[in-house]
DNA sequence: TATTGTTATACTCTATAACTATA
DNA sequence: TATAGTTATAGAGTATAACAATA
């Protein structure tokens, strides 16, 4: 068999964090797909859920929790603000730096795409059973606490 | 408490989706990294990884297989082919058609890929005891099997 | 098939302004 | 004060990736 693949290369299939990203690839455009019917891109719900969250902060604070890069959150932020979904001020205490808050109207924003989300997640996870939904948040609780791979960084 | 969230507000990181998203990110660019060393994008490294398992096959044949746009997937056998990786033939029986086929090299290339990934995979998945791992495996391709969420496609 | 263009995303580099610390 | 160094933000530019329209 000339081309068939032998065992030191498996299918795509085969690898585990193969159907592993896969899987969440869909996940996230099921997220994408709902989003956008409130007009949200991802990010900007994550901007906005987690400027209710943590009530107003500073864009460095925003980038790094949501992470995002600084560079990329600026464009971002320009849009939810042109909305009015978010109002950015100066800091009277540190003029360089902008303080970012969510306006009454993100967050009637922000409750809709979560209503919306919520249906996303009950559909996707909802269906499994309890002992499997709780393996994975594990498993990609594990996932998400790692570094870098051992024997990865060297 | 003006700005906390409420029960229709939970925060990021209670969403099993965004962490599950989030983990998988991690666990791709993990990949991304591994590749980078032998030179191969995750795209190209399933390219070949897909000729390897398939044998010749079409462009078409094989978008579809790595669920890649026909119209991007031109580039990335431009690239391949340029190294002598790959290589295109015309289909003799409807010469509209390329056959696409991997060469020893990127046979060999391939090998070299698929042990650095190896690394990868059990840095990130050899720590869970096994039956664990074919747990997340099925949890995993359940989702994958997913058309549209129930109640989303409304 | 291939080309072209658009969008989303991610990263890098540079510029500007404002702060801090020190001579 | 003046100067140097740092920080926060902004903007330009590049790269991967997915997708649409058309040749």
């Amino acid at each position: 068999m000339p081309s068939a693949h032998d065992s030191d290369t498996p299918p795509l299939g085969d690898r585990l964090g193969y159907v592993f990203v896969k899987a969440a690839w869909k996940v996230r455009q099921f997220y994408a797909e709902k989003l956008s019917e409130v007009g949200l891109l991802p990010n900007q719900h994550a901007i906005l859920s987690t400027l209710n969250e943590l009530g107003p902060c500073h864009q460095k604070a925003l980038a790094a929790r949501v992470v995002l890069d600084p560079g990329d959150i600026v464009a971002y932020l320009d849009a939810l603000q042109k909305a009015r979904y978010v109002e950015r001020n100066r800091d009277p205490e540190d003029r360089r730096r902008q303080i970012v808050s969510i306006t009454d109207e993100g967050r009637e924003l922000l409750v809709a795409a979560d209503r919306a989300l919520d249906d996303v997640e009950s559909a996707v996870f909802g269906a499994m059973p309890r002992e499997r939904r709780a393996l994975l948040a594990e498993a990609t609780a594990a996932i998400s606490a790692l570094d870098s791979p051992a024997g990865c960084g060297d």
